[in-house]
DNA sequence: CCAGACGTTGTT
DNA sequence: GTCTGG
DNA sequence: CCAGACGTTGTT
DNA sequence: GTCTGG
């Protein structure tokens, strides 16, 4: 769940606004944000582990670009990385504190990445209906995540920094949506209300706190509808009209 | 002890 | 049906 | 996760 | 780095 997202740097901004930064400090995050040249992702594959602009704990105010896909410190070599990496684009919340990818980023490396949506599947009768999921109030989505530093041991000591979305139980929405018949239960990205996030971001938060925040988040907030296709060669590809509305035969309840 | 793994995903 | 690549 | 391949042979 | 399996 959750290997296609929509981060524009409009989700960054409200953060910003939200968070109360001053007008200065606004201007510099944009600056900065035309600096790096960030691309806009109007929809963007995981597995592609493009660099998305992510608060982290250690410094909230100062938004980093990280890769999609956590790469845990401890790898060995480029094969290692190439690897894990496309196994580490969601990491269960129920479990980051024992897994050896994530428990220590769980600790104290977590942070918020900003969607301005998220895109799913639907089954049925054999094909597939991209969904976007977005707030009603369109928001922006604090999604829950965790990040790490890896150095190549056999590499210049150029040090790589990436980042992986919690997800937890799905709710009902999700349940709707996104019904692949293989999986093995609703899963959805871990979103934190507005007032919880600066404890997601706390430091010195302990164990009981954090996990007290994974939990699946209000269906009643969201929004979803059926999109034009956005993977394999009918993909629409990066482009703003991606996240319109396309109606489906098939699919009559949207 | 050494070698190898270390991860994710809707069963309506 | 099942595996790999992205 | 979904999309696409899944095979062989002497060349373009 | 740390744990598990053999």
């Amino acid at each position: 769940m959750c290997y296609n997202a929509e981060a524009q740097t409009k989700a960054s901004i409200k953060y910003a606004k939200h968070k109360s930064f001053d007008a200065n400090i606004i201007k510099q995050l944009q600056l900065k944000l035309d600096l790096i040249s960030y691309t806009p992702y109007y929809q963007v594959s995981g597995f592609a582990h493009p660099r998305i602009l992510v608060f982290t704990d250690r410094e909230p105010l100062e938004p980093k670009l990280f890769h999609w896909g956590l790469i845990p410190s401890w790898i060995k070599d480029e094969e290692g990385a190439k690897k894990i990496i496309n196994q580490t684009l969601n990491a269960r919340g129920e479990t980051i504190y024992e897994k050896p990818a994530f428990r220590t980023s769980a600790k104290s490396k977590r942070c918020l990445v900003y969607l301005d949506a998220f895109y799913e599947h639907h089954h049925l009768n054999g094909k597939t209906f991209p969904f976007r999921i977005a707030m009603k109030d369109d928001s922006p989505m604090a999604i829950a995540g965790l990040w790490e530093e890896w150095a190549n041991p056999k590499g210049s000591g150029e040090i790589i920094s990436t980042f992986t979305i919690v997800t937890t139980v799905g709710n009902s929405i999700m349940a709707k949506v996104h019904n692949n018949p293989k999986a093995e239960g609703p899963r959805m990205p871990v979103i934190i209300p507005k007032d919880k996030q600066d404890e997601w971001l706390d430091i010195k938060a302990d164990k009981e706190v954090i996990q007290s925040l994974i939990k699946p988040f209000d269906g009643s907030l969201l929004e979803y509808h059926t999109v034009g296709k956005i993977l394999g060669k009918a993909a629409i590809g990066n482009k703003p009209e991606v996240e319109n509305k396309v109606k489906y035969q098939e699919i009559d309840w949207v």
